[in-house]
RNA sequence: CGCGGGGUAGAGCAGUUGGCAGCUCAUCAGGCUCAUAACCUGAAGGUCGUAGGUUCAAGUCCUUCCCCCGCAACCA
C-alpha cells in the first residue's frame, strides 16, 4: 500500500485578492504531510501555485489602473511571502501565465480538439453588458439582477468550446468503483453522484470571447481557454508533461510507485472528482491516487469570504503568536475532513492549553530538574527502574505507532492529539515519580531514570510533532542538547536513546498567552472589535 | 419534495461494525512545588433536536417533523 514516492498537491490558489486563513489552512495541512513523509525518508514532491486567469482578474487589473500581469504579479508575491512565512517547504511553484505552462495547454487543448472530445457549441447565460459578464441562474437570482453591478441581465449566448463528458462518463463511474479510496472523505462522493452525475452531466464549457486575459486557443484565437482546463493541468505542467524537460513527469507522475495525491477544499470537489480523471483518461494518463477533500474554515458567524471582508489574515496572526502557534491551530483544531470555525477563543485556549502549559511546560520543567538534581547532564537510560517508568515508555511507543497509521491515512488531527496524549502522560508521570521527593531522600538512581525517561518522551513527542512545529521542535532539542546530527527520525523507535547530552535552558516554547488580550486584539484583526 | 452537512454537559467538539455516554476549555473541591497563575487527582454538569419504530440492548439502524448551515458552473 505504501509507495515509494509522493507527490501531493495543493489547488492553485486565484489572486484576485490577498490570501487568507482558509488558503493557509490548506498549504498547511499540505505541507505537515509532506515534511511528514520526507521525514520518514520517502521522497516528496510538493506543488502548490497560483491560477492566474480570468475575467475576474482582468476586471481587478483593469479598476487598480494595472495590467493583469502586473497585478497578479504582485498578488503572487505575497503568496511567496506567505508561504515562506508560514515556512511551507513546497518543491515548486507554478503560475499559469509561465510559458511552461501556457504552451501545454494549449498542446492539451489541440489534442482534446482533435480527438473530438472537445467542439465548438454555444454558451448561454444571463449577459450583464456594462459589466461584460455573464452569470449564471443563482448568481443572477429570481430578479435577475448582475450580482457585480446590480442592474438587469439579459439572456444571451456566444460561442464557446466544450468538452464533452459523456464520453468518459461511463468509465469514470468504473474509476470510482474499482478506486474505493480516490476520494475522501467518502461521503463527497456520493455528492458527486447524487448532485452532479445522476441528474445529467452537462458539458463542460472551456473556452470564453467574452474577455482576453487567458490563454489563447491557437485554432481559434479569439477564444480563450477558460478556468478549468487551464487550472488543472498545472498538475501535470509542472512536471514538465509534454515538454523537453519530462524528467519529473516520468518520476512522479508516469512511474506507479509514485503515489499522487491532492488535497483540496469542499467547494472544488466536482473538478477534481470528475473533470480532472476524464481530462487525464482523455490525454491517456494516469489518474491521481487520492483526492482528500478537507472542509472549509468558518468564520465564527459567517463563512470566510473575500467579498463579505471579515478574513483573519495570517500575517499578523504569525508576526505575534508565530509560526508554529498557527500552524498547529490549522493542523489541531479542525477535524481534516469537515468545516470547523475559525474564533480568537478558540485560537488562544489551543496555544494555551496545548503547546504552552502542556508541551512547553513539561519541556521547561525536565530542563530545570535535570539542571538542578544532575548539573544539566540527562543521565543515561538504564532501562526501567522505576515503578512508572515502563507505562510512560510503552505509551511513547504505542504513541508512534498511532501516529504513524493517523498520518499515512491523511488523518492528521488524529496523528498530533496522539502526541498530545503522550505530553500529557509525562506530565503525570512527573507527580507519579515525584522527582522532587526522590531527590530529597537520595533515591539517585530512580531519579536518574525519571529524568532519563522524561527526557526520552519529549524527544518522541518533538520528534513526532516536528512536521508542524517546524521552529519549536528544534527549538526544544537544543535545550535537551541533542546534536543536530543526532535528531534522526529512528530515534523514536528506540525508546532510551536520549541520554548523557548537557541540556540548555533556553526560552519558554511557547509563553502563555493572556486570553483577553488576545483575543481582543485577533478580533481587532478581523474587523470586529467591540465599539 | 434540488443536493449535502449538522443539532451530544455552560462553550467547542469526539463518538469505527448498535453493548455502562466521552474529550478539551470553563466551574467547584483537593494535592503538589520541578515548571509557564503551570501540573496532577476528584466532583458537579447531558432524558444525545422532536415524535414514533426495529431490538434483549439505539447517540448509533428505519420513519415523521422542527431548527441551523453550506453548495447549486471561479471564494481553499
Amino acid at each position: 500500500m505504501i509507495k515509494k514516492r509522493f507527490y501531493i498537491t495543493t489547488p492553485i490558489y486565484y489572486p484576485s485578492a490577498k490570501l487568507h486563513i482558509g488558503h493557509a489552512y490548506c498549504t498547511t495541512l499540505t505541507d505537515v504531510f509532506a515534511r511528514y513523509k520526507r521525514m520518514r525518508g520517502f521522497e516528496c514532491y510538493f506543488l502548490t501555485g497560483a491560477d492566474e486567469h480570468g475575467q475576474k482578474i482582468e476586471k481587478n487589473a483593469a479598476s487598480a489602473g494595472k495590467t493583469p500581469q502586473q497585478f497578479v504579479d504582485e498578488i503572487v508575491d505575497g503568496f511567496y511571502k506567505l508561504w515562506e512565512l508560514l515556512d511551507i517547504s513546497n518543491d515548486d511553484f507554478i503560475r499559469t501565465t509561465q510559458d511552461r505552462h501556457v504552451k501545454v495547454v494549449q498542446d492539451i487543448f489541440s489534442k482534446m480538439l482533435e480527438k473530438g472530445d472537445i467542439y465548438l457549441g454555444k454558451y448561454e447565460g444571463w449577459y450583464c453588458t456594462p459589466c461584460e459578464a455573464f452569470w449564471t441562474d443563482t448568481q443572477v437570482g429570481p430578479d435577475h439582477i448582475c450580482p457585480d453591478c446590480g442592474r438587469p441581465v439579459q439572456m444571451a449566448e456566444e460561442e464557446a468550446y466544450f468538452f464533452k463528458t459523456g464520453n468518459y462518463l461511463d468509465s469514470l463511474l468504473k474509476f470510482y468503483d474499482d478506486n474505493p479510496k480516490f476520494l475522501v472523505p467518502e461521503s463527497r462522493k456520493n455528492e458527486m453522484i447524487n448532485t452532479f452525475i445522476k441528474p445529467g452531466l452537462d458539458d463542460l464549457c472551456v473556452s470564453r470571447t467574452s474577455f482576453s486575459w487567458g490563454i489563447p486557443i491557437r485554432e481559434n484565437p479569439k477564444h480563450v481557454i477558460y478556468v478549468w482546463l487551464d487550472a488543472l493541468t498545472n498538475y501535470i505542467t509542472a512536471l514538465g508533461y509534454d515538454s523537453d524537460h519530462p524528467e519529473l513527469f516520468k518520476k512522479y507522475w508516469e512511474d506507479p510507485e509514485c503515489e499522487i495525491i491532492h488535497i483540496l477544499g469542499a467547494d472544488i470537489t466536482r473538478f477534481h472528482a470528475i473533470y480532472w480523471p476524464m481530462f487525464l483518461e482523455s490525454l491517456g494518463l494516469r489518474k491521481p491516487d487520492r483526492e482528500f477533500v478537507h472542509g472549509l474554515l468558518m468564520m465564527k458567524d459567517s463563512k470566510m469570504s473575500k467579498s463579505k471582508g471579515n478574513v483573519v489574515d495570517p500575517f499578523p496572526l504569525v508576526e505575534r503568536y508565530g509560526v508554529d502557534a498557527l500552524r498547529y491551530y490549522l493542523t489541531r483544531e479542525v477535524t481534516f475532513g469537515s468545516d470547523g470555525s475559525f474564533s480568537p477563543e478558540q485560537f488562544v485556549e489551543r496555544i494555551n492549553a496545548d503547546l504552552a502549559n502542556s508541551f512547553g511546560n513539561l519541556l521547561n520543567r525536565t530542563v530545570s530538574m535535570i539542571n538542578k538534581y544532575f548539573d544539566g547532564v540527562i543521565p543515561e537510560y538504564k532501562g526501567d527502574v522505576t515503578a512508572f517508568d515502563g507505562a510512560l515508555r510503552t505509551a511513547a511507543e504505542s504513541t508512534v505507532r498511532l501516529y504513524e497509521s493517523n498520518l499515512d491515512d491523511l488523518k492528521i488531527t488524529e496523528a498530533i492529539a496522539a502526541v498530545n496524549d503522550l505530553v500529557s502522560r509525562a506530565n503525570k508521570y512527573i507527580d507519579e515519580t515525584t522527582p522532587w521527593v526522590l531527590a530529597k531522600e537520595g533515591k539517585i538512581e530512580e531519579l536518574a531514570s525519571v529524568m532519563n525517561h522524561l527526557a526520552n518522551a519529549i524527544f518522541v513527542a518533538a520528534k513526532l510533532y516536528e512536521p508542524v512545529l517546524v521552529k519549536s521542535s528544534p527549538k526544544a532539542f537544543d535545550q535537551l542538547g541533542i546534536d543536530e546530527n543526532d535528531r534522526d527520525y529512528e530515534k523514536v523507535y528506540k525508546f532510551g536513546s536520549i541520554g548523557g547530552t548537557k541540556v540548555v535552558k533556553g526560552d519558554q516554547l511557547f509563553p502563555r498567552l493572556d486570553a483577553a488580550i488576545e483575543v481582543e486584539y485577533i478580533q481587532g484583526l478581523m474587523g470586529l472589535r467591540k465599539e
